[in-house]
DNA sequence: ATATAATATGATCGAATGCTCACATTAAAT
DNA sequence: ATTTAATGTGAGCATTCGATCATATTATAT
């Protein structure tokens, strides 16, 4: 394995005009990867892009690998946000059917605000953190899946259900940006969205 | 977009040796890639680790970008021969839950040979050619999979078929991978493949 | 044997990239 | 007002990497 670089940023922004650098910066880096891939993305570029010179670039961070994982870190951050916000609108004595819907529809509509980035950040970043970031999504949405699952008043053995939720939460998580990526033209988003929340209550004999 | 590098060989090993060559190149490749990540690969890391000048790696491909292709080409050819093999052991006339059973386990086998480099090719290589092999592999699986449903004698909705196979290829990809990169402690690797095969049969109602 | 084609070598060049540092500008503190 | 801290600038250095080409070696053809 690589050694692992540093990528903790190197001061943090007092004043507004420095936060604008840095909102500036990650914008920009997220432009140039959805537009051009990670290739693309070198300190320089972001720079120029970002309209701001490449020393202000490394006051803030200490390398081009710390600004991708600046960048993944807020891109999960309101990806987790859009969830949260779309499943608390939602009673907790909601049915099952209703709350995987709701589950599936949230997950489609925050990665399709940029399907480019969505790409590159799922098909391209290495190591650089996302892992972490991904596998924090993963881990919420298992306790959330899990807790709903017990309350609801469904038969299901119990004793796999960790298996079980580890290896949906990939089914779902794939089958979402399948949609997103070639979304079937034969098929409304609706109802794509509906199949996914039936074949999964399915695979689990619910109702 | 960047503009699409060629990636073609510059010509065919037509001797032995070259054909050594060719073979100590990819054979390099993986090894760095699944060592170092995309990252580590660069043409003169390659040739070394070959124990080949740099010259010859570029008698036989136009760049880097043409190596890793190759070298996919060859990874996903040697999947897809693994799952033939094991599908064609199984005889014509078999139950559904065998055949999903060998088809997992198919996988499984086939990307656990080298967890590390099949990490690296899904999660980190780009549109170099990967995605059209990846989705030619999927179109293969989709129609196998239509073809053994169809010829089943089970009842189950034909009309929405194309958009369930579509989604579940994707997710059964993914637990496959899930399963390759943190395999669940509790669980046997036997298990865990019937889980799967279990909850995508369940998905379409089957038995 | 000789000629021709195929293959292998690696020093070397140019371009790209990461990154620093000395200096300039702006904001906050006194 | 003056000082001090924070922020911004970009030319330029060092390094790396991709790629070439003149040359040497090995295989094949005649």
């Amino acid at each position: 394995m690589k050694p692992q670089k540093n990528v903790t940023p190197r001061k943090y922004p007092r004043q507004q005009r420095a936060q604008k650098t840095v909102e500036a910066i990650l914008d920009a880096t997220a432009h140039i990867l959805a537009k051009e891939g990670l290739e693309g993305v070198t300190t320089n570029s972001i720079a120029i892009m970002a309209g701001v010179s490449i020393g202000s670039l490394y006051q803030y961070f200490p390398g081009r690998e710390a600004v991708i994982a600046a960048l993944v870190e807020r891109y999960m951050d309101r990806q987790k946000a859009i969830v949260v916000m779309r499943l608390t609108r939602l009673g907790p004595e909601s049915e099952l059917r209703e709350l995987g819907h709701e589950l599936v529809a949230a997950l489609v509509e925050s990665r399709s605000k940029d399907p480019a980035l969505h790409r590159v950040l799922v098909q391209e970043i290495p190591r650089v953190g996302r892992m972490a970031q991904l596998l924090d999504l993963h881990a919420d949405l298992s306790e959330l899946v899990t807790e709903s699952l017990k309350s609801a008043r469904v038969e299901l053995r119990l004793e796999r259900l960790d298996l079980d939720v580890f290896l949906l939460v990939h089914a779902v998580d794939a089958m979402v940006n399948a949609l997103i990526f070639t979304k079937p033209a034969k098929y409304g988003l609706e109802d794509c969205i509906d199949e996914i929340n039936s074949l999964v209550l399915n695979s689990l004999r619910i109702k």
